[in-house]
DNA sequence: TGACTGCTACTACAAAAGTAGTAGAATCTA
DNA sequence: TAGATTCTACTACTTTTGTAGTAGCAGTCA
């Protein structure tokens, strides 16, 4: 299934679950910080959406209560995202990045550790 | 100001403006591409909305039409939608960026090309 | 086993975002 | 200068997203 295209909120509860690897309405609530936490059944609402999206699926019940997983992992979750913003960049990824680095939100050091592990998983790739 | 938070097709006009430096209603609505080109009350209704939030400004009057100017540059109107993704990364451009490498939008060379270009100007900024 | 607690299912509503119609003013043109 | 054209101003409606309440069932525990 093509990666669903998943809001703000959704996207935070997805990142619980894929903290969590499973999680109950009750947990992904409690997992957010104090603040921002919206109400039980809100948390409920967005959960039942994204199942609906088949972003997340319900794995057992414990006690009178669901568990939910993720149904799809972290990359796909935020890869139409990514190329949603991507899109406002022409499509490259490379003037964003240039963004990221003028306003000082990637270093040198940053650039230079990824440059270091990707040469490494480029060779690993090409073994 | 700080920079408002523009939506995506928000975001779409804006990119137009910032292209175009200055640009009627019309025009706005005829640089977009045909398949996906909204109604000409739709772009007004945006270009509206934007300028109530001060992305957007008028500039003169041609005929009985307006012109219109972005009023916030390209940088912090992009700022926003970004530091919003990172946010989803934790709030750091590392993982983002290794998104991206991961998922084949950005090669080593261009890490490379960044990295010099990087590399320079962080030079001159400490002439 | 009955009261309590917690969860689900369903419904509702407000705000944001997307989309566009209509009336009437301004401008253009024959 | 009158009709045609083109804008603006205003209003309205739909969909999406965020947010939550209520009814009633399931499970728990004294």
């Amino acid at each position: 299934m093509a990666a669903p295209r998943l809001t703000r909120f959704e996207l935070e509860l997805m990142e619980r679950l894929w903290e969590l690897e499973e999680a109950s309405i009750r947990q992904l609530q409690e997992s957010i910080d104090e603040e921002k936490r919206p109400a039980y059944t809100t948390v409920q609402t967005l959960v039942g959406r994204l199942e609906a999206k088949g972003a997340v699926r319900r794995t057992r019940k414990i006690g009178n209560a669901y568990m939910y997983a993720a149904a799809i992992n972290r990359k796909s979750g935020t890869q139409r995202l990514i190329d949603d913003l991507l899109g406002l960049f022409g499509g490259s990824a490379r003037p964003l990045v240039s963004h990221l680095i003028e306003s000082g939100r990637l270093s040198l050091e940053d650039v230079k550790a990824l440059e270091a592990s990707l040469g490494k998983s480029e060779k690993k790739d090409r073994r």
